[in-house]
DNA sequence: AAATTAGACAACCGCCACGTC
DNA sequence: AGACGTGGCGGTTGTCTAATT
């Protein structure tokens, strides 16, 4: 794809853990710029990370509108059942998953999952933690999952035997009040309130661009009031997140009101993320 | 209380597809 | 046509924390 403005610095990089500095610095710059070309954007951000790193880091764990914590039932059993169809393809299976990262799945898979469904009988063949064996590998007919499987993971009670991963930085009982509506489409409200305890009542502020970081012992989340684009134009925050017809669109949403709300926001991002409209992954089922 | 182990999650690496020059 | 650069993906490794000995 080339970017002829892309210059290399070929300065050591930073590897490693992101440091809260860092990640404010990246989110920061996002926010106000949109990535653009990801190998400008350490530079640019004032970041000693390579453009590929930085990238990642926003999109598994900056990006506003993911989910964190607890996979619900539902989520669970569309992993298991997508797994089933289409293998380690993580990346398609998190589309599916509103909020969710192909990393963030993949781990749960691996970690999780994966026991869970060879606990219950399901295809052994998931298990294998070995690349050769991978059920990638596989045809669909051979990945057959049971139904009684999913039907037994969709069950309340199938959390009984294998109590899911804790989160060491989330409040288990409030999380999971939150998050049990069936295959959920996370507005941005709702990530709110999932993010951030529900005493913490954030939308009624509407002052400029609100954004507060805080760094929490495991994930610094961030919280947003309402976003609206202040300083640079909204052009310039489109910029690298979509095409001209995406950004066309999203700009509209600046115009009239001058703020992303709730689901728009992170529709809008989820789109840029999953191959809308932008990226050259056109085989993104949205 | 200290050492060890296991599990969960974050991040890196290598490869590939695609676009640009 | 081929080299080069970027973005995306999946596999793997590293790090941290909690549980266990």
């Amino acid at each position: 794809m080339g970017c002829k403005t892309c210059e290399k610095p070929k300065v050591g990089y930073r590897k490693g853990l992101w440091s809260p500095d860092e990640d404010q610095k990246l989110r920061d710059y996002i926010l106000r710029h949109g990535h653009g070309c990801w190998s400008t954007v350490p530079a640019k951000a004032g970041l000693q990370r390579n453009g590929k790193s930085c990238r990642l880091r926003w999109i598994n764990y900056l990006r506003p509108g993911l989910k964190r914590g607890f996979f619900s039932a539902e989520e669970e059993a569309t992993v298991i059942k997508l797994h089933a169809t289409l293998g380690n393809k993580w990346a398609q299976i998190a589309m599916h998953l509103p909020g969710r990262t192909d990393n963030e799945v993949k781990n749960y898979w691996n970690s999780y999952l994966k026991k869970k469904v060879v606990k219950l009988g399901g295809s052994n063949s998931h298990a294998s933690p070995t690349k050769s064996q991978d059920s990638a590998n596989q045809s669909p007919e051979t990945r057959q999952v049971p139904e009684e499987v999913i039907k037994q993971i969709s069950g309340s009670d199938f959390l009984e035997p294998l109590e899911p991963p804790m989160q060491s930085s989330m409040d288990q009982d409030s999380f999971k009040g939150t998050l049990l509506p069936p295959f959920p489409k996370v507005l941005f409200a709702d990530w709110l309130s999932m993010d951030y305890n529900s005493s913490q009542s954030l939308l009624n502020s509407n002052a400029g661009m609100n954004c507060q970081w805080d760094s929490n012992s495991n994930a610094d989340l961030f919280k947003y009031g309402s976003y609206q684009v202040d300083g640079p134009s909204s052009s310039d925050f489109l910029h690298g997140f979509g095409d001209s017809s995406f950004c066309g669109e999203l700009q509209l949403q600046f115009e009239h009101g001058g703020q992303i709300l709730g689901g728009a926001f992170y529709n809008y991002l989820s789109m840029d993320e999953n191959g809308g409209s932008c990226g050259r992954n056109h085989d993104a089922i949205y």
